[in-house]
DNA sequence: TGATATCGGTTGGTTTTACAACGGAAAGGA
DNA sequence: TCCTTTCCGTTGTAAAACCAACCGATATCA
């Protein structure tokens, strides 16, 4: 456990706890800690999650399965992030999508009502108050996407998305993390239609772009 | 104060909390109440919110400008409902959106850090376990609107829409809360559109519906 | 170097949606 | 009752997006 703490320390759950106090910590809120190989599924959509995970080591992918059998890609968890906090807090129903091992990987899971009762100790305040921004920042995420979504025009968009990113990276020339086949999915449009209507955007002197490299005039 | 304990043990935010705790725990977390008038407005896009509201009287709307002026309602917040709470967690940025006074309001203002200070008193991880809890939830509405928006046709986004209500309903016979223009609107699609489109599907016995009761076979 | 794969732009035909306008049914008020 | 408003469905046309296919540029690797 302990060759994790620098990883730990990086995550938002463990923002501005020192080293010293998580062997008391971790002791206290008795997260389980579990190994996964690649290929494996971590969550069966359907499952009720009452806990949330951390991820230590390796990789998974939050994935969403449509009737038809195609899945879909909905998030990376790479080390020090964490995953099915808003299933966990929220106490309710069942998993919509499902949690699959991309690389062999090592997780700690965390129970809810642990994490509160802490509460009393000198570092619990911190705790509770870095998962209530957890949660309450991914609201905000999720709220611009759906800002996004909802325009129903590509250009509308692609100008609603870039306006959103240049918030985020306060200056006009804006690199996203995305090629155009992943923004497309992000926008929920075609590929080839959204290639178009960048191009034409070019044309009209709206922005300018390189790859994934933009320019908002 | 006093005579507005009912709504607020009704609130998500008091739940499980007795009558009896109430007069100890307002002291002690010290919300500010406001009186407004139907008409003005709490708070303006742009400002930063480090409190959230929480309703003790009257109606407000949580409103959208775009730059053409034209305004968007995104919510109507009635007694025992609370807003911005995601915002004054994350304490980042600045509100995209606006909130009016419909009726005349009386608004309870929380700030974050006194709600969490709270922890050590016998009735603390209970208030912490609601906040996070509601945040919670709000994070799985939104994913469950997000995957709504994320369908490309309209018979899709209905289905997807009253398959995600049926599974709230618990039965097959549905009343949905919107009538056809804000149904439209949840969408993120034309009325018109819609209605043909609500038309085609029962013609091919996809469903059946009067007004806003639905059926899905 | 040649073979292969990935990525982004382009094009043309098809499908879907938007948009504007109209009409009928139902509800509510004067 | 008449008038007005609201709500929902219908229609035809225009606009937009989808979809499949193709092309060239670039990168990767044997």
């Amino acid at each position: 456990m302990e060759k994790f703490y620098p990883v730990l320390l990086k995550s938002n759950l463990f923002k501005h706890i020192s080293l010293a106090d998580m062997p008391m910590l971790l002791d206290k809120v008795e997260p389980s800690i579990r190994y996964f190989s690649a290929g494996n599924r971590i969550w069966q959509a359907g499952d009720s999650a009452k806990e949330f995970g951390l991820v230590c080591a390796g990789k998974v992918q939050i994935v969403k399965e449509n009737q038809r059998g195609n899945r879909m890609i909905l998030a990376l968890i790479e080390p020090a992030g964490i995953f099915g906090e808003a299933y966990a807090y929220a106490a309710a129903g069942t998993l919509p999508v499902s949690v699959d091992v991309v690389e062999d990987a090592t997780v700690l899971f965390f129970r809810p009502v642990k994490l509160i009762a802490q509460a009393h100790l000198p570092q619990g305040p911190q705790l509770i108050q870095n998962m209530m921004q957890i949660l309450a920042t991914k609201s905000l995420m999720l709220n611009q996407k759906i800002e996004v979504l909802s325009q129903r025009k590509i250009t509308d968009k692609v100008l609603t998305f870039l306006q959103l990113e240049q918030a985020k990276q306060h200056r006009n020339h804006l690199v996203i993390p995305y090629n155009r086949q992943e923004m497309a999915d992000f926008l929920g449009v075609e590929r080839s239609a959204l290639s178009t209507a960048l191009g034409e955007m070019k044309k009209e002197r709206l922005l300018d772009y390189h790859k994934n490299e933009f320019t908002l005039f």
